[in-house]
DNA sequence: TATTGTTATACTCTATAACTATA
DNA sequence: TATAGTTATAGAGTATAACAATA
């Protein structure tokens, strides 16, 4: 044993962290997604925000932004992107005629249970490692995470 | 109760996958951590390739390449940078004049404990939200994640 | 010919800031 | 003046491919 009080230094490598760890895991995740949603011409972003243009409502580009956490220029070009592809419209607000409503075409209905399989099926194909406790945990710890940090932003990157 | 064998679809959020939350903690503590770094001028994949160089023996462009799962030119331009901090240098091999060898300068040696501080810092912070037992469990985990799904790059992004 | 490393080029993504229309 | 949204511009980061030197 060293002296009481006297550290002493060892070379310690990045996997000392557990962010190193949660970084690991969760670029894999995300990547293998990312590719699978490139297959289809789909960036995250576009997948995030047309998730999020199904479930809430009265959704605007700042709102996008804000739930998203990207600025409104970069919101703007996402949607583009949408509206090329006719799963979205944009249409002025009667209230505020500064303001742009965003909805899901019946197209983007229409394709969304589609790419949800594509989720759902990295999702598991990926944590089909753990059992069913596992899995739970994990979840709970993440939760738990964000809830803690206060982590509203829906992840894009 | 619906029919026996009629699933109904139900809207499902983001939420219910686990790579989800995984992405969503994931990007806090990374985000976070590569802003500390921007402070010092630093990106992550050079603190990353910073770190391979002082564990790994033999380092060249095409082995850092392989570990962080980057191209050789992108690891180039890399190294250009921590070359110009004066903190690696690169030699040519003896046994094949093709081959650079990278290896620390004393300021580099002397700059990665204070890297590693912040590191430290930055992992302790966002994970104190855990004791010490739901720590090992979120490692444990997520090692097996690792393990199981062969995950070997070192996490750039 | 094959391989190592670098460089040239292009692309994606995003932010910042200028701008238009409306309030 | 302030706000919503778009557009113009620029920067970071990375991949692809052309290239030079060496094997």
């Amino acid at each position: 044993m060293g002296k009481r009080g006297a550290p002493i230094a060892r070379p310690r490598g990045l996997e000392v962290h557990l962010g190193y760890w949660l970084r690991l895991v969760s670029n894999r995740v995300s990547s293998t997604f990312a590719r699978s949603l490139q297959e289809r011409q789909l960036s995250v972003a576009e997948w995030v925000a047309l998730n999020q243009i199904e479930r809430a409502t009265d959704v605007t580009p700042a709102t996008l932004a804000d739930a998203m956490g990207m600025t409104r220029g970069a919101i703007s070009k996402v949607l583009d992107k949408l509206e090329a592809k006719q799963w979205i419209t944009r249409t002025t607000s009667r209230e505020d005629n500064r303001v742009q409503l965003v909805s899901l075409t019946r197209a983007g209905r229409r394709v969304l249970p589609e790419l949800a399989a594509i989720a759902d099926a990295n999702d598991s194909r990926f944590f089909d490692a753990l059992d069913a406790d596992e899995q739970a945990t994990l979840r709970k710890l993440l939760n738990r995470l964000a809830d803690v940090h206060r982590i509203n932003n829906l992840p894009v990157d």
